[in-house]
DNA sequence: ATGGTTTTTACTGCGTC
DNA sequence: GACGCGGTAAAAACCAT
């Protein structure tokens, strides 16, 4: 059930089919060893929800320990049929109680198929709604819990602090008290709640990268987001473009002084109010192309489009104004 | 739905190594 | 001739109305 998801996950990751088929064999010997080990990609930390050993970096699925607790109901002959036979109902992923819940039936009736007697059918009444009320608060726990783990999945794949899973949390847990759920996906909602938790605290993602770590496709993921952050009043002002200049910067390996060439333009440039309507991801391309032309070191717009996911014609525009802004607006001495 | 704005896509020409 | 860059037009995406 799970498998499709697994899979279509690891394609994103670009993680092929026979990367990670390589020693299973033997499970019991594989699983003494298991414990405290790094992922045989990237080299981060393992940790386990839900019967996957997952890597904390990349989200690589390294081990999956799913027991088959469906029915086991085949049987060939009366002896098999004995052999088999299973202590209570099968489980299913399907509910978030795995099935095991009380439930009360409907019908009036008693253990023998009599019907009850009206002062019955009322307890009766009292019972169902009272079993379905605690139901369904057991629900949101586990709802909740599954976010969680969500949460803190995309959180560590994007590098987020601490900080930022736990305004995610809140997110969630908010939407989840304005009854928001009924109709989206959990995963939807958790990587909206890690979205804008990761703008709210100062540490903004693109939408991309955050698309890119999530198990829900682009489209619903923007909606969702749209969705909550209406429902929610979040008040998200926009990203301020000099949060992704030390992480552009980084990943192109820049000057310290370039970078702070680049975050010099982005200043002047506000103050002229010249970044309202753009987006944010752009600018800050822009600069981090800019930067490095004022100290003559080699970078290229298609590797800054590259690293930013913005377009070069984007990136030309605004770095254009951008340096027309600092000639203008520049603080002269 | 609509219209205005921004971004992207695709293509072209120019200079340089 | 490939590469980096600039410009343009049309398409697509986004946003508020």
């Amino acid at each position: 059930m799970t498998s499709t998801r697994i899979q279509s996950y690891d394609e994103q990751n670009g993680v092929t089919e026979s990367e990670r088929t390589d020693e299973p064999e033997t499970e019991e010997t594989a699983r003494e060893t298991e414990d405290q080990q790094v992922c045989p990609e990237c080299g981060g930390d393992l940790a386990t929800h839900d019967n996957e050993t997952v890597c904390e970096e990349c989200g690589l699925v390294v081990d999956e320990d799913n027991v088959d607790r469906g029915p086991e109901w085949r049987a060939f002959d009366s002896k098999e049929k004995d052999q088999k036979s299973r202590v209570g109902a099968p489980t299913t992923k399907m509910m978030h109680d795995k099935g095991l819940s009380t439930n009360i039936g409907w019908q009036d009736k008693d253990a023998y198929g009599k019907s009850l007697g009206s002062r019955q059918r009322q307890k009766m009444q009292r019972l169902r709604k009272w079993n379905e009320r605690f139901r369904t608060r057991d629900s949101k726990e586990r709802n909740l819990k599954q976010a969680l783990g969500e949460i803190d999945r995309m959180g560590s794949a994007l590098g987020l602090p601490e900080e930022v899973r736990e305004t995610a949390s809140v997110i969630y847990r908010r939407a989840l008290d304005e009854d928001l759920l009924p109709g989206r996906s959990i995963e939807g909602v958790a990587t909206a709640a890690v979205y804008a938790a990761a703008r709210q605290t100062g540490t903004p993602r693109s939408i991309d990268e955050v698309a890119n770590v999530s198990r829900i496709d682009e489209m619903e993921f923007k909606r969702t987001y749209r969705y909550v952050v209406r429902e929610l009043n979040l008040q998200i002002q926009p990203a301020d473009p000099e949060d992704y200049v030390a992480r552009f910067a980084s990943e192109l390996g820049i000057s310290d002084e370039a970078e702070r060439r680049a975050r010099e333009l982005l200043r002047t440039a506000k103050r002229q109010g010249l970044h309202s309507g753009k987006s944010p991801v752009g600018l800050a391309a822009a600069a981090v192309y800019a930067g490095p032309l004022l100290t003559n070191e080699k970078v290229t717009q298609a590797e800054v489009s590259d690293v930013a996911q913005v377009s070069e014609v984007t990136i030309r525009n605004r770095y254009h104004e951008l340096l027309e802004a600092s000639e203008s607006g520049a603080v002269p001495a």
